[in-house]
Order: C-alpha cells, then structure tokens, then sequence
DNA sequence: CAGTCTCATATTGTTGACAATTCTGCAATC
DNA sequence: GATTGCAGAATTGTCAACAATATGAGACTG
C-alpha cells in the first residue's frame, strides 16, 4: 500500500523496454521526464538516470535541451545489429561448445522448455521476454562478461528492430531452432553449432521488412529539417 | 577568466580516463564527488554523470552507498577483453579489406604518422591517446555504429588493463605494426590483414605480466576485508 | 587483552526549487 | 495570405540543501 520509494532505475528500465518491444510505445515519440515521474510516481531524477540506461542501450535517443525519444533504427543499423550479431553469437556458439558443463545444459534446456510453454499458451510478454533472454543466457554461460554485456546491447537493439521492420504476425525466435542449437552444443559439435546460429539469424533477419522503400519518407523529412 | 560553467561531462571523462591511463590514478582508489567537485569546479550532480560514463566503459567500480572507485580488472577480465579484441578486430579489419576507400587510407595513414612523431618525440600523453585511436579509428572506418561503441569500450578497458598489468617499460601498440596492417588493407589482401592484426594483439598481450601469481596478495586482501 | 557496541563523521543518494532553453500560438507586417 | 517577430508556456538542465547510509574511533564489557 505504502509504496514509499517506487519502483527502482531497473524496474522503470524494463517497463519501458517492454513497453518497445510489444510495440506499445512507438518510435518518434517523446518520454516526457515529469510525466513518467508521475507515472512511476518516482522523482524525475530516477527518471534521467532511466533514460540514461536506456540510451545506453540504443532504446531511445537524447536531444540536448529537447528531451529523450523512443530510438527511430534506421534500415542501415539493423541490419548492422544483424552483422555484428552474426559475428559475435557464431563466437558465443564455438566457445561454447569446447567447455559446456552438465548444469550449463541443463539451464539452456530448461530455458527453452519455457519457452516451448510461452508459445504454446501465447504469451506474448513472456515469449518476447525469453526469446531475447535465450541468446543472453548463452552468453552468459561462456563466462565472459564482456560478450554478455555486448550481446544484452545486441538483444535491446534487436527488439527495437524487430518492433519497428517485423513483416510477420509469427514472433521470431521460434523455440525449435534454439533446441537444435543447444543440442548441436551438447553434441560439442561446433561445426554444426555455428551453421545453427547462422542459419537462424538468417531467419530471424528474413522476418524482417528491411526494404529501402519504408524510409523514403523518412529520409524526406529528415531531408527538409 | 570569468569559467563560468567549468568542463563538460566528457572533458571530465576524458580527464580521469587519461589519468589512468598514465597511472596517476591507480586501481582502487576512490574518486570522491565532492573532491572531484571541486577539483573541477562544477556542482557534484555532473560529476556523478561523468562517473556513471566511466563505469559504463569499465573503468571505474560504483559500489551502492559507498562510492566510485577505480577499477581493478582481474586477470580474468583482462585476459576476456583480448580475446573479444581478437575475434571483433579481426572481423573489422576483414570488413575493411573489401571496402575501403582512398580518403579512408589517407585517414589511416596520417594516423599513424601522428603516432611515429609522438613516438619519436616521446610525448606520453599522444602516444596513449594515439595508439588507442589506431584501433578506434579502424572501427570507426568501417561505418558500424555498433561496432565502434563496443571498439570504445575495449580500448577503454584495454587502457586500465594496460596500466594495471604492463610489464615493459615501453608503451605497447608501436607504429610500426599499425603500419603493417593500413598496407595490407591498402592491398585488400584480407589474409594477410588479420593474420597481422592477430599478431598484433597477442604482440600487446604478451607484453602483460598476466601470470596468476600478482592476483594472490589481491585475492588476499578482498578474502581479510 | 580481545571483542563488541555505540556514536560521531564523512560520503553518497534524493528531493525540490530555480535557471536556461526550446517550442507554440498569436499578432503585426509586408 | 504568408511570414516574421514576440511573448507565454512547457520542458530540460543545474544546483544546493537535506536525508540515508556506511565507516572508523573510542569506550565498555567479558
């Protein structure tokens, strides 16, 4: 009843990445700090420091003097989210495969029965929340917390990408794909593996309306400013 | 005369990190806000911002209640850092190999005449700020956004690692590699680009006194406090 | 003498108010 | 009628004071 210091920076953080992701907050539109203050019912200070994350994040952009916007990804960033992800979850993948322990296996098999649960009873919340978290989860099996604190930049960004260009009703990240990749890494197979991953980001991109087209009047406008 | 609103937020950034870089601020030790504010004459709220940057880049630790202090990468993180270094720059210097163009080249060969005249005159100063600015720039050539901020962050934590776990007295990143590796991308000879660039890195590396053993009293110290 | 508790001090975290800047609507003018 | 200039409103940026928390010294006790 008594909520005497709301909800933390990483709790406003989330909400409002959510919030992207299932679409609900559209690129373009300006995060007011007083009025999410009064949302969250947090001091606007809190507020900036959300902001802060977020833009860290690529989720939104800061405008000196102007104000913080839900992130507008252009055709040419997603689809350099997309190389540099290709890049470094085929590196994830390998490593992973020459030192995964039985407990490793276990968190990554029980992540994906989640998922299959989250998709079966359409969640969406949820199947947005684990389908990104899969890829995380890998990373931060391998160790290095360097390659999980890149890949949860690549994930934030994919979600804004995959909520600004999704051609498709179906959400990406099916569940079937992450079971063979985990397989393919239990099997230490890293051959197959890395062809796994490849393929489904493939996949995951060719969901994508990534046609040039959409941005003409975007760049019209951003042409006459 | 008349300062009015002392440095920016990244003049500051820029201030600490450099000092690190060149050792003046040794790991472990606790940037006060208040001190800092009035070694820079600005009010503490941007000196938090300043210190919140720097904790994104790795170099300082922000403990809850306690305070920023600098960074003590363990070998561990150090010896992650290069590893992400090699797969992510060997990935740019291949996307370099087969689109770069003349203006990039003469960009990247004023570069590294900058470094030989630092190096030749001794200015500590440049040399740290330019041999990290090879590799940045490198990043920043091919065009991915994504790409140069993760560049950012490794050299950053490259920077403190270097200055915690150098063991020669010359700096590392000589010209003479950097040079090695424009003309190979000057040639498009991809191979030979990153077999270089490989080179490089575990060159750097090795310069490192990465042996376990200068964690003990480390380990020591956090295990009795 | 070792250990523990308490209190003073120093430092961070937060809040609310104020200053600077930008946007918007209206009116005056060409 | 369209454009420019101006004033008011709204929003962000900054600051200084206050509250909460951790540290360390010193006294007290077993």
């Amino acid at each position: 009843m008594t909520e005497q210091s709301g909800p933390s920076t990483q709790q406003i953080v989330e909400k409002v990445w959510l919030s992207i992701a299932e679409r609900r907050l559209r690129p373009g539109v300006q995060l007011k700090e007083e009025q999410m203050a009064a949302i969250f019912n947090v001091s606007r200070a809190r507020i900036r420091q959300a902001l802060a994350v977020l833009e860290r994040d690529g989720l939104v952009t800061i405008v000196p003097n102007r104000g913080a916007f839900v992130s507008k990804p252009s055709v040419e960033e997603a689809r350099d989210v997309f190389f540099v992800r290709r890049t470094v979850e085929r590196c994830v993948v390998d490593r992973l495969c020459k030192s995964v322990s039985k407990a490793d296996l276990k968190r990554l098999r029980d992540h994906v029965a989640k998922e299959r649960v989250a998709n079966a009873n359409d969640v969406t919340t949820d199947i947005i929340k684990l389908s990104g978290g899969f890829h995380l989860l890998l990373a931060e099996t391998v160790g290095s917390d360097f390659l999980f604190t890149t890949m949860r930049d690549l994930i934030s960004r994919s979600s804004l990408i995959t909520a600004v260009y999704r051609n498709t009703n179906r959400f990406n990240c099916g569940p079937d794909e992450h079971a063979d990749i985990v397989e393919a890494i239990a099997a230490n197979d890293a051959d197959t593996a890395t062809r796994l991953m490849a393929h489904h980001l493939e996949h995951v991109e060719s969901e994508l309306d990534l046609s040039e087209i959409r941005d003409l009047s975007h760049d019209l406008r951003a042409a006459l400013a």
